[in-house]
DNA sequence: CGAGGATTTGGCATATCATGCCCCAAACAC
DNA sequence: GTGTTTGGGGCATGATATGCCAAATCCTCG
């Protein structure tokens, strides 16, 4: 499904104005790219059939929707064959207070960004949703104190 | 600026509806939440303005867009006095492939997700980036082989 | 229990915007 | 040079956002 029909500069520019204002009206859309609208339009729906375009978001302060910490877990399973494999990917995508969960390369197999209300809150997710799946051989922990930056724009790549 | 102004169910769920599709419409919007249109667009614009919506954005395909390697770097400091902090962290801001850098606890200090082009890219910016900003004691270095989960949606937290 | 005020909601008119259609220009093949 | 393909521009129409005013709800205090 994800095709490859190669990004032209301008189709990159639409994506970065849109990373930085995604509800950005077409018309402002259009003139940051140097576009009519009709065109930039079609470049936008086209973008979006082919899969570069996964969706649109909302970044919200995760403080004030009531969930102030955000935690890195580095997730290591005892054995890799398929079914502990399968079991653990699949039980980890139904856990919504998991937001992000990346298989690695290095001494861990998985990293996950946890977001939880307060550290009684990560204490019952370990117990309840994590240990549970089983076939864990490690978890480690890492608070996030601040946030120095968080961008969704990508870099500039025309050079 | 960022106010507490203690959001209700409402706006938690208007949140995670945009999390969703944050192009939607808000007369889409509005039914999702059971209010009608101008009270449900009231909200938003509230939520906008002190700051629990911090933005809006789009989600790409990072492999369609031409940068399909994805890097998560530990990084620690060699000193932590005011001035080598403050040299790190803003000089990280300004380095567009770092999408994101977190203060950590546990071993090392920092966190970041960089995306680059291959394994070359990813040479030349420790090199030419990342060591030049000076005062960096450790580099730990782990690809992202794949996404098992990637979700924009915060938990209900009703209960 | 009821009245006042404050807050939130709903409905409506208008301006703005998205969308689909048709035409045009440039690049390309033969 | 001609036919073909690809991408851009303009316009009319339908959908949407927005601001204003009235009505309902909630809270508090008498």
């Amino acid at each position: 499904m994800p095709q490859t029909p190669q990004l032209d500069a301008t189709d990159r520019k639409i994506i970065r104005a849109l990373q930085r204002n995604g509800r950005m009206t077409n018309l402002d859309l259009a003139q940051e790219v140097n576009l009519s609208p009709s065109p930039c339009l079609r470049r936008l729906r086209a973008l979006e059939k082919n899969g570069a375009i996964k969706g649109y978001s909302v970044e919200v302060d995760a403080k004030a929707y009531g969930l102030p910490v955000t935690v890195m877990v580095r997730v290591s399973l005892d054995g890799h064959d398929e079914a502990t494999v399968q079991r653990f990917e699949s039980q980890i995508k139904a856990i919504p207070e998991v937001l992000e969960c990346f298989v690695m390369s290095g001494l861990s197999d998985y990293l996950l960004r946890v977001v939880v209300g307060d550290l009684e809150d990560y204490e019952r997710f370990v117990r309840a949703r994590l240990h549970p799946i089983g076939g864990i051989g490690s978890i480690d922990t890492s608070f996030v104190y601040g946030v120095v930056k968080r961008s969704q724009v990508y870099p500039d790549i025309s050079g």
